[in-house]
DNA sequence: CGGCTAATTGATAAATTTCAAGGGCAGTGG
DNA sequence: CCACTGCCCTTGAAATTTATCAATTAGCCG
């Protein structure tokens, strides 16, 4: 059995959760694969709170991020603080080196522990990879409204049962492979700021899902034991690509 | 003086409002907007209301909007909408057939009477355009982390205010001179689905703005008679293209 | 003058925040 | 080993914001 592991090509078990949601999106050949692993510079690790920045000569540059979570946070005057978007592995981030023009606000930070690879910028002119890069784009815009929605329309105990409905995709696109049960590296806190709600009440509503068995606490993570149900009460859609 | 104005360059005063902001963007020749013009098929008109589509044979188009506003809408099983973005005079609209495998919320519809040009897609392939084709969905990627923002963490007085603000910056970005009057074609019921509030909490905030001298309601718009002290107390910052 | 749609108002209910505090648990150093 | 510290989760009570419900008014157009 281990001689069969080991002839397997490269690519089909990396360890690397980008090139595992590249594969699994299709559309691209093992060569494709390998091609893009190429671009890909050493790993840099960043510790909690520690803000991702691009290099001082780029004004914004992409990077996978291999392991870790982050987000893109905007912070008010007054000091509120709102998680625009989460990176989770396997995402593709767009940070912006704090020196240049772009806002002081919207840095992209580390919630936990990240390591991450800067990807040559090049590799998007490829023939393959600017559809895919269209793709990708595509489907962080539909993140993004589906963010819209939850914080605009729904209530707490919907907007929380649908964003992790939404990690539960997103976590299964790139290896995740557990059925139902999803990481959850984030505090309360960060999730409220996320969903734009205080830490008290996303706790009550933390306990309402659990109390109605929709979420389960696991070591590290939960577990969605009825996710079509869950699906059904917060009106969640699966991302189309 | 007639004469002055037959004279001067096509480019220069042009009627349709997203030449206009790619001309005040920067960075293109008077070659290069002509080439964008021609890009243009001939406009076509849409009622209020109504959907606006790409051709059945494309899963996904782009539309210039000349004229009229729209809207990014999404709807909840319950009836519940929420404008996700708003499209105003010289944005282009990413519009996907409501056949495609899309989902058939996120639909852009017409908020008022439209008048829109489909583009043809391989201008952007061209040299200077790729890069501004970038630019362009970074700010309106932008947008959405502003609305992200607004729902988030603001209050019902700092979402309005900031709102208007942005409408005001990305009007002047397309052509609109007067300074400080906006056009607002927007019921207060279609601005309390933007913001994730409901007509009457919308309307009694809108009170608020005009008591306080933030705001002054104008035939066909708005006036922000003090958009510096606004964007203070809204936390507005101006967006980065 | 109807007949529409949009704006406005008042009273009440519901969701969410705020404030203040307590408890668990892991790491750390005496 | 135990006290100590920091971080996170949890709880209760009260205040605030926003939604809901139900009319009423204002404009506009044919």
């Amino acid at each position: 059995m281990k001689i069969v592991e080991l002839a397997r090509p490269v690519h089909h078990a990396p360890d690397n959760p980008v090139l595992e949601r590249l594969r699994r999106m299709g559309g691209l050949s093992a060569e494709d694969i390998d091609a893009f692993q190429r671009s890909l510079y050493p790993p840099r690790r960043l510790a909690p709170r520690a803000t991702m920045m691009a290099e001082l000569r780029f004004p914004t540059v992409q990077r996978a991020l291999i392991s870790g979570w982050a987000g893109r946070v905007r912070i008010l005057s007054d000091g509120r603080r709102q998680l625009i978007e989460l990176f989770i592995p396997g995402d593709i981030v767009q940070v912006a080196s704090s020196t240049a023009a772009a806002s002081p606000n919207d840095l992209v930070v580390a919630l936990t522990e990240v390591a991450s690879c800067a990807i040559e910028p090049t590799i998007w002119d490829e023939a393959p990879f600017q559809q895919l890069g269209r793709r990708l784009d595509w489907m962080a815009t539909a993140l993004l409204r589906n963010q819209v929605m939850r914080l605009g329309r729904q209530s707490a105990y919907e907007r929380l049962g649908h964003l992790l409905l939404e990690l539960r995709e997103r976590q299964a696109a790139a290896g995740g492979d557990v059925r139902n049960v999803i990481a959850m590296p984030l505090t309360q806190e960060m999730l409220g700021e996320t969903l734009g709600l205080t830490t008290v009440h996303l706790n009550r509503t933390m306990q309402q899902l659990r109390r109605e068995m929709m979420v389960r606490s696991t070591r590290l993570g939960m577990e969605l034991p009825d996710p079509e149900t869950l699906a059904r009460v917060t009106d969640y859609q699966p991302i189309e690509g």
